[in-house]
DNA sequence: GCGATCTTCTACACCGATGTAGTACACCGA
DNA sequence: TCGGTGTACTACATCGGTGTAGAAGATCGC
């Protein structure tokens, strides 16, 4: 079933079928309806890795990010599904588990051609990265910004986001805020732009920053989020609230605090980031960050489209908008 | 940057760089390591389109599920993401969003040929779709029996995982179990083989089934669930126990109860299904059957993998283990 | 009335792999 | 010694579309 076929039906040549499918203007309205109506009979369908072979186009995008499992990683490959739709594409969700190497081949290697562009959410890549990204595919990061790197972004806004959860803890009165998720020695990723945001804020209430009040977790999960919480009751120190450098850290946090008898928000007050679906619903509910999930995907499929169209100007840097959704787990309940 | 150019550059033909890559054994040892090092040299990446041209081959399974943003789909595809990667495969997924037309689209439009095979997980369809279903893809079903459909199926175990939660919640001297998610009218669907089996599980304890006891919910979202028990404590109906078809809607109606001031399970006591990671760390901890994702995942590649290879045997149909993991929503905290 | 331009369509080579067929040599048994 | 089998490789057509070039008729300006 080619097109070749469809054409014999519809008494045109091959490239006339080809010319109709692809929006081609020159053609009369009755030799158009005739190929249309021949596809239909026919139920054919194109064979996506012929016109990929001579065209270079596949209609594929590619979606690379840590962990599906991760409810913010499956809520934005949700979103990104979405938004390509409207672009016609489809998206090839390739797992890099976080691993530094896995990251590498997704670049190395674009799904052998497979794929018209890609979106990037990298975790372990670093500055010494860069030229890694200097790919043939075009290309949008998600998420952060690797530093000084020549490539398109669409950002969270992690720093202001994060400052926006830190000074609704001191607003509250908090002082001795505990971080979990921290990544010791790691410059350039999210934990430390989020962890680096946090310190800004308090210094920039003339407060000191109570480095032992920072609990590392390499993989951002709830039970990562459990284990340093364990660890931090362990050590003895006092703290009034708690922020997890993600939701799923944080309600790691909640359960092991709930476990405990501690009261949240009145011994301590819990905020995250992501504003995950789950934060709405878990008891107490999660103070969290909201980064514009909707939105990055949105602005991130849109640039890529214009990439792959061809357009080569200046790479662009986007923030999304955050939004502070203050619930119980800081507040209380009313 | 073809085969072509690695030939030259091997001094081989381009067909041998074929059989280097494909582990046609025909080669002597000194030519093999001269291809691969002209391989490395270049840089070289196959284009599987062109591969998928000739030979029908890309790599590349799909998986359709409904929507990733849900937990249990977003650990699923990360587990056959997970299996595929053994087996060299690529997953594509498609998002359904539960909608039956996008549902057969997806069947009868797999991608335009770019995918070897489907795994497919339909909510929409029932009995009257199982013509679409005999597709030229080799195609595995997920999760759901669709009633006397010829194709391979891996399935959940939902009338005895049902019926164990159930009769976990009877040994515990609940009586009136309300429900939250059944459809209405369903005949094939998940929502109807658990609601049958939790009816069947009453009987054989000799017990009437108290059907204004079951709330509908379209979507299993948390919203929903919360909305669901939200109806249900407005009917003024007493219930000693409540079962989530799916865990999403069980810690929905965990964040009502909480914020009404119902004790779980002191008053009430919950339970799910599916066992999402959530379910461990949500206070209280949730009481669910564990379908055996990763069991399911590993089967339906293998199947598929086996399907694609060319086996034509009669269709399979496998259940995957279920295990009931009980938890604080039903026997408190200890 | 004639070249220029626009509209509509077609012929054909080609994208980059691989299946098929076939060559050439080595080895083996009778 | 010769046919048969196994090993190691190559030439070439081909998969199903699309880019390019160009043909043929219609329309237009002057």
């Amino acid at each position: 079933m080619t097109m070749r076929d469809v054409a014999r039906k519809a008494g045109v040549s091959p490239k006339t079928v080809s010319n109709v499918m692809n929006g081609y203007p020159y053609i009369r309205e009755e030799t158009r309806t005739k190929v249309l109506a021949a596809i239909d009979a026919l139920g054919y369908r194109m064979n996506l890795s012929a016109r990929n072979l001579k065209s270079g186009r596949t209609g594929v995008i590619g979606l690379a990010v840590p962990e599906l499992s991760l409810p913010y990683f499956g809520e934005l490959a949700d979103q990104v599904i979405m938004a390509a739709d409207e672009h016609g594409l489809t998206v090839m969700i390739e797992q890099t588990g976080a691993d530094r190497d896995r990251e590498l081949t997704v670049l190395a290697r674009p799904r052998g051609h497979l794929v018209d562009g890609l979106l990037y959410s990298p975790l372990g890549l670093g500055q010494e990265d860069i030229d890694h990204l200097k790919a043939n595919t075009p290309m949008v990061l998600l998420g952060e910004r690797i530093f000084h790197s020549p490539v398109d972004h669409v950002m969270i806004d992690n720093v202001a986001g994060t400052k926006a959860a830190v000074e609704h803890l001191l607003a509250l009165g908090r002082r001795r805020i505990a971080v979990l998720g921290v990544h010791p020695g790691e410059k350039v990723g999210t934990a430390a732009i989020r962890y680096g945001a946090y310190a800004e804020a308090l210094t920039a209430h003339g407060l000191p920053v109570p480095e032992e009040l920072a609990f590392p977790a390499g993989r951002w999960h709830r039970s990562t989020g459990a284990e340093a919480t364990e660890r931090l009751l362990a050590s003895g120190l006092k703290f009034d609230a708690l922020l997890g450098l993600n939701d799923t850290l944080a309600l790691g946090a909640l359960r092991v605090l709930a476990q405990r008898g501690i009261r949240v928000p009145d011994d301590v007050a819990v905020a995250g980031f992501d504003n995950i679906d789950e934060a709405s619903y878990s008891t107490p509910s999660l103070t969290t960050v909201d980064p514009g999930r909707t939105e990055i995907a949105k602005k991130a499929v849109d640039l890529l489209v214009r990439r792959m169209a061809g357009d080569d100007s200046d790479h662009e840097e986007i923030a999304a908008r955050y939004e502070l959704h203050a619930r119980e787990s800081t507040l209380g309940v009313h």
